[in-house]
DNA sequence: CTGTATCCCCGATGATACTG
DNA sequence: CAGTATCATCGGGGATACAG
């Protein structure tokens, strides 16, 4: 039950860290960490811009290629088809002419919107003190230059 | 005000996510996003496991690279120098003979794993359900092809 | 409208060898 | 011990053209 050092965090996400490094403990299997699995997804370039874009409400494949932004049809095609695999998001065809798909999220989807706004959220509140840190650090840099 | 559909979210989420989508309203720019920058990083393949290692305790670098796994000198040294240059974590030197070095988080990079810890909670508790999930797709897939 | 199929390129990552 | 330097690779992602 070691406590991480100088500890100011909550109880529950000590007890979340501490689980996931006693799972990884010595291992390499990077490959099967399942924490890993879903990580890597959450980088993909528009996976996050797509669940957020639904949290809204459903969308048709138009309608969403707009909102998320620069992403081409390939990609969101791509994207959403991995979402859907993985649960997080429905696909339904109307065979209407010309078809007509929209995209929803699951229950499961939506679950995962409180740990990504969490993030979002810190995001947003800690950007300014990144920027500041780099600035700080590469003036640093070009001093130690001379 | 419009509420996300078939909501069930904490107002906390909904705010958080309503802001992001303001935030990104109808522009393209991908790059200038704040939150793109701080999950872009998350989304590197090591950062993350080496805040979690780092939660724990301060480490020496090769104590890092002992408990991250199977990560190169070369990643371990880049990853730690952008997280130090996004002011999350601290490098310490100390002139001893070898040299030794250790790294420990700041207050940011300590604030950083509460939203973590809460990404890192929802994978583990729904890995199941996402392999589930993959699994019924992939068997649709195949009877799909028959 | 909603995709597929190809081709291609660049940047993230890895392997290896060398150094203060 | 704690890195750097260099080269090789691999796949994510973009551009474009075609299709049901």
């Amino acid at each position: 039950m070691t406590r991480t050092h100088a500890s100011n965090l909550p109880d529950q996400t000590e007890a979340v860290l501490r689980d996931f490094a006693v799972q990884s403990e010595g291992k390499t299997d990077y490959a099967n960490c399942p924490v890993r699995d879903v990580l890597d997804r959450v980088g993909e370039k528009w996976t996050l811009l797509i669940l957020v874009a639904l949290a809204e409400e459903p969308k048709r494949f138009s309608a969403l290629q707009r909102d998320v932004g620069d992403i081409s049809k390939r990609m969101l095609t791509q994207t959403l088809r991995t979402l859907e695999r993985d649960g997080l998001v429905e696909r339904t065809v109307y065979p209407t002419k010309p078809p007509s798909v929209d995209y929803r999220l699951t229950a499961l989807g939506r679950s995962a919107l409180n740990p990504l706004a969490s993030l979002i959220g810190w995001a947003a509140e800690s950007h300014d003190e990144i920027r500041a840190a780099r600035a700080e650090y590469d003036e640093r840099e070009v001093v130690g230059a001379w």
